[in-house]
DNA sequence: CTGAAAGCGCTTACAG
DNA sequence: CTGAAAGCGCTTACAG
């Protein structure tokens, strides 16, 4: 059986308040009975039940971190960021995974109505504006990482930005037929970059057309996946005429790009998107989103506003920066 | 303000104890009411908090998993087996990171004291078995994931046969100096893959040298890294005499090590292991560990264990498996 | 089908 | 420095 508070108290002939002193930092107990309490409670296994401390106290020192299944591959980063705030502070983090497949709106309230955290960073989860504002009424410090809004302090990248800034960096040495390595074209990301992709054209009068937009067919993870940019590049290049140059829409599919093109003995100058720790080893020339400071920035934000809910709101872009490497230099 | 049951019943003009008979699925509330208890609860934003709940009930419905911030690159295949299982349970995941650097241990005995879950998944956690023992007096379920242990359910991988048929693989073609790219050796893992190694070693009477067990000076996450292993490489390569192939650890450490070979214009044949979902692509041979599986299994233990606390333990140890692609065949 | 009441394991003014 | 007591927001026999 689980010890409580009153076990504790019991075999150390206090009260149960002095138990929970002791607990709590107060510096009104005599160091004596401070040291008692502590070994017993070392004995027989005891710490205050965390859900009954949080409905007492109504203090929760906690944040919530909710992540789609789907954005593994900069979590790490993004983590990293997060928990150097964190530590300090002495905050405990909990992450609740989304399923993308289960209508996430509905999971993010469903989370947020029970009131587990003193705030919550929603990570990579494009919810509509309209959504957004719904989640108001839960009258909680809410943080958006990669995305922005203006409702909420958020920090997120400028995607249009950054398929102008790759695309244009193709143009520039002159590749004019460039193919667009798509994921799912729903996925917001995707979206803007293909933007930025029609930007850059526009710009150098080259018509956009419909049939420069490869898909893969594995469509999980938003299309996010090597063997969807495989299957899509291998579409490419069994197609006449071949494109000139190709701007994929993740580091991620690169990979299965990379293969494909390896394995069809073709290589086409290839720009993609995201920067994670591997492509800067496998020469991936791509756009770069700092996941890092982006876990950094946004925890740092929320945890400010749970101390000041009346703060403005403070949405951030990041600009986005084009890393040259081997991939597109052939 | 937050709502609680309390509000929910004045306005609904009934008592607190038919509200949460609505959210217990208690089938013995009439319908009408049961209607306008969950119009005015939805209007109102409200939803029992779950601490309280929890509090109340004894009951959980929750487990959690513990994982070092360290081993993300396989953490995605594990938690997709993970929630395969737990979706038609309605049991909620709580993810909690355990920091490698603050003492292991002393963070698992923190979170299991607070009694969050009704059980705990702890992977790639390698506490020792007098830790594990000692854990025991909590009482509480706890099944290991990339580990073994007769103390617990677990299910682990054979390092040992790994580190050995990656090596045996090499050894049959016809490579007797071989190398290996070993990551940090207090690490459990490392030290069997390279015990492994000897043995395949000794099995053809090839002496072992220390002096053949090579590190990179980048030592966090263990020397799991891309740059750890594209140092250590570049020592590789400018030794003398070069080394006839490669075992090395990881296959994160193993992209790095290509990139090496790559700036240096050598190329050794490698053979590394994990089989990380990229490895395909890259045509990396390696040793194969089935980390969906490894989730959903540990979980099933775990649901089950939970469900019947005395039933015997079950340890499993997967074989591994090599996988020949290109990496190794130069 | 519903309500009054006890209880879950804590915290925290209040009083001494 | 410590204790008695109220209260946090729920659930759940028990009674009707």
């Amino acid at each position: 059986m689980p010890k409580t508070i009153y076990d504790i108290a019991k075999a150390a002939g206090v009260s149960i308040a002095t138990v929970s002193r002791v607990y709590n930092s107060s510096n009104t107990v005599k160091e004596s009975t401070r040291q008692k309490i502590l070994s017993i409670a070392d004995e027989m296994g005891y710490h205050p039940q965390a859900y009954a401390q949080r409905l007492a106290s109504k203090k929760k020192n906690s944040i919530m971190m909710l992540v789609p299944v789907m954005s593994n591959h900069f979590f790490t980063e993004i983590l990293k960021g997060t928990q150097d705030i964190l530590v300090d502070l002495n905050i405990e983090l909990t992450i609740q995974n989304v399923n993308q497949e289960l209508g996430v709106f509905r999971q993010v309230e469903q989370i947020l109505k029970r009131q587990w955290a003193d705030g919550y960073l929603l990570v990579s989860l494009h919810l509509s504006d309209q959504e957004l504002k719904k989640l108001k009424r839960f009258n909680v410090p809410l943080s958006l990482l990669d995305d922005v809004s203006p409702l909420y302090d958020s920090v997120g990248f400028d995607n249009v930005a950054g398929g102008y800034k790759a695309t244009a960096y193709l143009l520039k040495k002159g590749y004019h037929d460039i193919v667009f390595l798509s994921g799912k074209l729903s996925a917001k990301p995707v979206k803007e970059r293909l933007q930025g992709y029609k930007n850059a054209l526009l710009e150098s009068r080259i018509p956009f057309s419909n049939n420069r937009v490869i898909l893969g067919n594995s469509m999980d993870r938003d299309g996010f996946t090597e063997k969807s940019g495989y299957e899509a590049m291998l579409k490419i290049l069994n197609s006449d005429p071949l494109p000139e140059a190709v701007f994929c829409s993740s580091d991620i599919k690169a990979i299965g790009a990379l293969k494909a093109m390896n394995d069809e003995n073709i290589t086409l100058p290839m720009v993609s998107y995201d920067n994670l720790s591997i492509s800067e080893y496998i020469g991936l020339t791509t756009v770069h989103q700092p996941m890092y400071e982006m876990g950094y920035h946004a925890t740092r934000h929320l945890i400010e506003r749970i101390g000041n809910p009346d703060a403005t709101i403070c949405d951030f872009v990041h600009d986005p920066e084009l890393i040259i490497r081997s991939s597109s230099e052939v």
